[in-house]
DNA sequence: CGTAATGCGGAAAGCGTTTTCCCAAACGAG
DNA sequence: CTCGTTTGGGAAAACGCTTTCCGCATTACG
């Protein structure tokens, strides 16, 4: 291994001015510097990560926490790793990755060993485990989500509630009078998941002030269920003619299952979708965008913030933004 | 920071016994071994990593490297990744995330750096730019996939020819003469990806050794394009009596689109699929599985074994398993 | 022109482990 | 009863880097 040592000989200066022109600490004179670089790239010098850790006790690296539970949408949930990874790889960290079943206590251990300088925790719940932890941890963390109380934290999520709301608005201008909600599979309700409650207290609230019928179920992720699901709410509401869908996996049933029961989009039923914004575009469904690379980027922006000693906001809220498509059309003459 | 001093201190004992108890590299008497494992829970000692790795040049971590391609199924993927993540926390090892824009820099600034051990590699494909860089590298790596040439290599991988072969042979048993195959999205067979060129070319083959008319065609991931593909199968093979899906991503529309072509499953068409068993379970097709967490965890094992010295056969192949389903019954009076 | 400040370089002291190397005591074989 | 050999312990030397401290030239300033 060609160590630091071996490019200063190599470059006739001594092992400290090496580091500095690696870290830029200090000003270096161009001749040495440019000197140095030669050396390091003859020889093909790379700082050991270890020793660069112990020494400086900081790794460079910062864990991504993802647990994979039941019900989450697996490729909504890349769209977060991989602008998360990108954005750390800008700022020259590396990512480990501590998946659930680890656990609190694994969290602890990546912590205690100084493998990591900060966490990027996802998926968070309303009353998550790992929040009294993550409060208590010398490293800091960044949650992508919201729990119930974000004093000492740093959260970023997208304003579910004003997404649920803007679904209505939307839909409430157009004319629609009778909408129905179709949510995430019944076992993240079930676990107190934030972003699916909020999403749908924003969307009943929304209703209620803009007086409109609004009627909410849960779906699974196959094709039986969503028709079942959209039966049942054409059933406990006849005069339904519009759909907010906040479930991206029954997303590619829901437009059959209308069909099935002989209604056609936009037509007789008008689809909202939210999820991000090329997954809407593929099926032309208006959508409220669920901006997964801006949050996975944004939250890593402020974890390396917070690295930097920077404070930052316990909550981040990214607003929601509408794009209209084929699925809406105005519907001016309904009752 | 509480460091191995720390314990030693308390245990009064040297550094050297505290290590040797924590590593187990010699025998510590019982006395003095328990004695230090008190200090070390009554001090909430963890050992430095940095350090760890510094001194003994092992940094107990492994590269996942996860290229996210367009037309790999995420769900899939992620059933490799928490396969191999639980596997490798077996043996102590930690997980660094390493995705594909990286490339081939990536890896070797990562491997350059000592930050990692070895490298689990997914989603090879037949002529891998990274696989050259693989090979001269000082750390062992695992590839899951099949590159043209293994030698000198460690490769896991589905029998994907066998499991091509293994669904025409099933389907040739229950009687069917005239069958189609449903690929993966163009741009993966483009890209040449290996997995998908084996399956076909297992299906062909055995087709052809069986006398029995084949179609093939690749389709997209959503309802339009899988309905049109399986239009397109009808039209040039009317005689058409049986599919096999190579595509889990369309799997959830292939029933609907042979209904809306007015084909019931399994009287008119007998479904076999090549995906993940559950998948497989909760829409009740017969399936050729595809053992993502077996190949996930084997891998692993490789690795670790690898890093601990024992020698690897270049290839390991896990033969094909099929489960009879609802999606296929026996056809014995078809010509 | 004297003195303080600044720029840039080197020597060396850590950082927290592991791993030699050395040593004493206990043990077993001849 | 001796002479290896094993067993369990400690002292101290790496491991490869960062960072403090020190020092010599320059430059800036009154």
């Amino acid at each position: 291994m060609v160590t630091i040592a071996d490019v200063a000989r190599h470059a006739g200066v001594a092992p400290s001015t090496v580091s500095y022109v690696l870290t830029g600490k200090r000003s270096i004179s161009p001749q040495t510097r440019t000197k140095v670089r030669e050396s390091i790239r003859l020889l093909g010098y790379h700082p050991h990560a270890g020793a660069r850790a112990l020494a400086s006790s900081r790794a460079n690296v910062v864990a991504l926490v993802l647990p994979l539970r039941p019900g989450v949408h697996l490729p909504v949930l890349m769209r977060f790793v991989t602008a998360a990874v990108t954005t750390a790889r800008r700022h020259d960290m590396d990512v480990l990755l501590v998946t659930a079943d680890q656990g609190a206590q694994g969290l602890r251990r990546v912590a205690g060993s100084a493998q990591v300088d900060g966490f990027l925790v996802m998926d968070v719940e309303l009353d998550d485990d790992r929040v009294p932890l993550l409060r208590q941890m010398a490293q800091p963390s960044v949650l992508i989500g919201r729990p119930a109380a974000v004093k000492g934290l740093t959260c970023v999520d997208l304003d579910f509630e004003a997404a649920g709301a803007r679904c209505v608005d939307h839909l409430a201008d157009l004319g629609h009078r009778y909408i129905g909600f179709l949510g995430a599979p019944s076992v993240v309700y079930q676990r107190n998941t934030g972003y699916a409650q909020r999403t749908m207290a924003g969307f009943g609230a929304a209703a209620m002030r803009r007086g409109i019928a609004s009627t909410a179920l849960p779906t699974e992720d196959d094709y039986e269920s969503v028709l079942g699901s959209v039966r049942s709410l054409l059933r406990s509401q006849p005069g339904m003619t519009a759909l907010v869908v906040h479930n991206e996996a029954a997303l590619g049933w829901v437009a059959g299952s209308l069909r099935a029961l002989g209604r056609r989009v936009p037509d007789d039923v008008a689809v909202v979708a939210i999820c991000p914004d090329e997954l809407a575009e593929q099926m032309q469904l208006t959508s409220v965008q669920l901006p997964a690379e801006e949050l996975g980027r944004q939250a890593m922006e402020l974890l390396v913030a917070r690295l930097n000693g920077h404070p930052t906001a316990p909550l981040t809220l990214l607003p929601p933004k509408l794009s209209g498509r084929a699925s809406t059309t105005p519907r001016l003459r309904r009752a």
